[in-house]
DNA sequence: CCACACATGTAAACTGTTACATGATTAC
DNA sequence: GTAATCATGTAACAGTTTACATGTGTGG
C-alpha cells in the first residue's frame, strides 16, 4: 500500500523540494489519484529523514523559513521495492453515489442537484488535468493523467446522457403515486 | 459527509437485519461506493441505538447469538437530511496510478503488471455489478450501479486499448538510453 | 496597508482497518 | 469431522483531517 510517505519521496525523486513545494506537487501534479494536508506532511518528512531515506540541506529560500529535501539512493531502491509490491487496487468513496443512492426519499430535486454538482466537480477535475504539462511527462506519468481523463469523461458523458432521464422517470413515477 | 453509521442507516432503511447482514449489504450492494469492516460495524451499530436512529427487535436467527435491528422514524429522517447536507464528492486513493506513475525507474514489467493487474480487477467489479438485481431497484439505485459500470468500463477499455501502446513505448525508450 | 501566497509546525479528534477472540450452524 | 458460513465483538494501530499558531514576502 502507498502511504503517504511513499507518495511524498515519489514527489521528491522528480526534485529536490520544500514541504510546501511537495504538498503543492502533490496536490495538483498527483491530484488524480492523491493529497496531502499540513498535519500529515511534515510529520511523514521527518520520518523519512530519520529512516535516511531524504536529506535536509540548508534552507535555499533567501530569508524565508525554509528547508530543503532531497530523496537519496535508499529513498530511490525504497520508492522502487515499493512500486514492485504495489496492487493495482483502488479505494473510491463516493458520497455522490450514496447520496444519489438514498435520494429517492428526498426527492427528485436532490437527484437532479447531485447530479449538476458531479457534474460540475468532474468539468473541473477535466480542466486541471489539461493543464498539466502532458508535454514533458515521462511516458508512464502521461499515462496515468490519460487514464484519469478517459474515467472522469465517461462519467460526465453518462450524467449528461443519463441525468435528464432519471430526473424525469423520478418524476414520473412520485406523480404516478399520487 | 457520509459516515459509516450513514451507510448503515441506509442499508437498514431497506429492510431490518442483523450486523452480519448488514454488512453484506454494504459490501456487496454498496461496493461501488463504500466498504465495511466488523471493526466500525458493531461500535456503529450501538452508537446509532444509542441515538435512536435504530431499535434492536429481539433475537430473530433461531438458536444463532443475532440481533436484529430495524430503522426508526427518527433514523429515517436522519438519511434524509444527511442526502440534502451531502455534496458530490468523490475521495479516490489510487495505488494502481500512483505505482504506475512511479514505475518508470522499475521497469517497463512492472507497468505491464499493474496494467494487467488493475484490468483483472476492473473486469471482477464490473461482473459484480452486473450480478446485482437490476430490474427489482429503485430508479436511483439502478443509476449509481449504471454510472458504476460505465466508469468502469471506460478504464477498462482505456487499459485494453493503451496499455501495449505504453510497454512498447518505454521498452522503445529504454532501448534508446542504451 | 491589506490581502494573498509562502512556509512550518503541533495537538486533538476522528474514522476506520487489521487482527484477534469466540462460538454456533450447515453442508459435504 | 471438518470446512465454510453465520454471528458478535474488542484492542491496537494507522492514517488523516481540522484547527490552531506563527511569521515572512510580494503585489496592488
Amino acid at each position: 500500500m502507498f502511504e503517504i510517505s511513499d507518495i511524498i519521496l515519489g514527489a521528491l525523486s522528480k526534485s529536490p523540494a520544500n514541504g510546501y513545494q511537495v504538498r503543492r506537487r502533490i496536490n495538483s501534479d498527483f491530484a488524480h489519484f492523491q493529497s496531502v494536508s499540513t498535519g500529515s506532511l511534515y510529520p511523514a518528512l521527518s520520518k523519512l529523514k530519520a529512516r535516511g531515506a531524504i536529506t535536509e540541506t540548508g534552507s535555499a529560500n533567501g530569508s524565508l523559513d525554509s528547508r530543503t529535501f532531497a530523496i537519496t539512493d535508499l529513498g530511490r531502491t525504497m520508492l522502487r521495492q515499493k512500486v514492485q509490491e504495489a496492487g493495482a487496487g483502488e479505494r473510491l468513496r463516493s458520497d455522490f453515489l450514496a447520496a444519489v443512492y438514498f435520494s429517492e426519499s428526498a426527492g427528485p430535486e436532490e437527484t437532479v442537484r447531485l447530479i449538476e454538482e458531479r457534474a460540475g466537480a468532474l468539468n473541473q477535475e477535466i480542466r486541471a488535468l489539461l493543464a498539466l504539462p502532458l508535454q514533458s511527462m515521462t511516458n508512464t506519468e502521461r499515462f496515468t493523467v490519460r487514464y484519469a481523463l478517459a474515467v472522469r469523461r465517461a462519467g460526465l458523458e453518462f450524467l449528461r446522457h443519463e441525468g435528464r432521464a432519471i430526473a424525469t422517470a423520478i418524476d414520473i413515477e412520485s406523480r404516478n403515486n399520487r
